[in-house]
DNA sequence: CAAAAACTTTTATGCAATAAAAATTCTTTC
DNA sequence: GAAAGAATTTTTATTGCATAAAAGTTTTTG
């Protein structure tokens, strides 16, 4: 029984993170008190701070277990794609738009996004930031098949093309949860302007600056 | 004398978001207080809070005086630009990374940042995202120029492409202030590799998803 | 089993945010 | 130009986040 403490505060990491997933979404963030996660999971609220450091933190917390899960479900899903790189970047866009609602209301999701910037540096952020590298190489590596079987040029580097796709895709996920009005629809229609103008480039000498 | 009222409400926000300048930029964010900026501005704590709303509500206030300014100055300096598209978004994004470091610390616009996304829906935050809008403009119209000169194929929407522009420099710019350790070398490398791997890119049936 | 170490809880404080009542100050009207 | 009325600020009070220090409890270790 390698450590007690250890596996309560396993424990506990747990209750607190199931409390506060069944209070934010009963209530909504605001109305949700640390104190009141804190007495659903039986522990004291300090506690909870020594856990999480904010009630911000709690929700990332919670927020980067489901997007682990959503990696691999998008991972075998986009396998199957045999389009083009504007199908591959919208279906992809769409999956994850649709996961974030599953999952939690938009305005949960803007304190999410709120948090992962003003508490940059913090373990937590950090954990997040990596999920969104994760969520690149998704991309990226639909790319290099791509490339592989021709459907994509020999002189494109895969993994600088993914990331900034993956940049303009989360980009356009900020303003569809930024705006409760905002359609997953129109938030496709708005990625999709962007990638067919890019595509549409013909850029010839690249000057450093 | 229209309005006695008026003006003393105009002259209490001036001291206002002065009095706030000047902590923020004195103390740092966390450690200004709201009765700290309302005792330097010469009014309650609670007056602020009802002209601004929350703490980020007035820097927010301040970063949009910042901004007006800066998208007159880079209207002016884009102007000259005989360059490709890449070095005309570079040049772009430089502008804004020096201007931003210029007037406040990246510590303190993680917090505009957040503040932006988490207050979505407020005046405060929809005057931000306007100038926004009027920062991709800045790019669109040059773009306009260049179709106009033959430098960019009759093919491309200046106003789409514009807008991707920006949303990519954005992107990158969130994530030059997220990081104390990223330097504006590093972050701009970046953009430039979104960029290129993008433009390398020749994409020819566009299917609807 | 007792001492030490590791945690959690209790207790206390500062500050943001909000609401309601009280006090001021400006505007209007007679 | 003074009094009534309206607008606006200040005072006062409360809740909750965040943090620190002291006190108390439980697990681990020798």
């Amino acid at each position: 029984m390698s450590n007690l403490r250890a596996r309560q505060k396993e424990d506990r990491r747990n209750r607190i993170v199931a409390a506060a997933k069944t209070l934010f979404k009963r209530k909504g963030y605001q109305k949700t008190t640390i104190e009141g996660i804190a007495e659903e999971a039986g522990v004291s609220g300090v506690t909870v701070h020594n856990y999480y450091g904010t009630k911000a933190g709690v929700l990332l917390a919670l927020v980067i277990d489901s997007d682990e899960q959503l990696i691999k479900k998008l991972e075998e899903i986009m396998t199957g794609h045999r389009d083009g790189i504007v199908p591959l970047v919208l279906s992809f866009a769409r999956q994850i738009m649709a996961h974030a609602l599953q999952s939690l209301e938009k305005d949960i999701w803007r304190q999410v996004m709120a948090a992962v910037t003003s508490e940059a540096g913090t373990q937590l952020s950090k954990a997040y930031a990596k999920l969104d590298e994760q969520l690149a190489f998704v991309l990226v590596r639909r790319l290099e098949t791509m490339q592989a079987d021709g459907r994509l040029g020999p002189d494109v580097d895969p993994l600088h093309l993914g990331r900034a796709l993956f940049q303009l895709q989360n980009a356009r996920f900020i303003e569809f949860i930024s705006s409760d009005a905002m359609s997953e629809d129109e938030a496709v229609a708005r990625l999709r302007n962007d990638l067919v103008a890019l595509f549409a480039v013909r850029e010839h000498k690249v000057e450093p600056v």
